[in-house]
DNA sequence: ATTCTGACA
DNA sequence: TGTCAGTA
């Protein structure tokens, strides 16, 4: 398939899918004309960028990861074991910002908690 | 009509 | 990441 569909299928804009290939993230086929063509893998590929990128690791990490995983139908399972000690450190940035994330939150719910008390004042800053 | 590369009010 | 340009 083409950019077209691939961008159909993926829901990811062309602008991002050639970003991704330009992190070496994917790898298309090139026609002669120079258009690029996409397997269904790279479909399935780029669902894993997603959410590896959701998951805040860095592109260069990403691209060190995809090509270490075998799609055992169940997930995904390492293969590189030198690589697993680099995602734990992943891990534990990850669980950091869950943290920091759930202070936020009980800020905000502390704000909540406090409610408006009137409407007096409202043009006040 | 589609895709490509390069660039930036 | 969006978007516009100038092509093939």
């Amino acid at each position: 398939m083409r950019m077209g569909e691939m961008v159909r299928r993926t829901g990811v804009n062309e602008r991002l899918l050639r970003y991704y290939e330009e992190q070496g993230l994917l790898a298309p086929e090139r026609l002669p004309s120079g258009y690029r063509v996409y397997s269904d893998a790279d479909v399935e590929t780029v669902r894993r960028i997603r959410t590896l990128l959701a998951a805040g690791l860095p592109t260069a990490t990403i691209a060190q990861v995809l090509p270490c995983v075998r799609d055992d139908g169940s997930g995904l399972a390492p293969v590189c074991p030198d690589l697993v000690a680099q995602l734990r450190g992943e891990r534990e940035r990850i669980r950091h910002a869950i943290k920091d994330l759930q202070a936020s939150q009980g800020m905000l719910d502390t704000i909540i908690a406090a409610g408006p008390v009137d409407g007096t004042n409202r043009q006040a800053a």
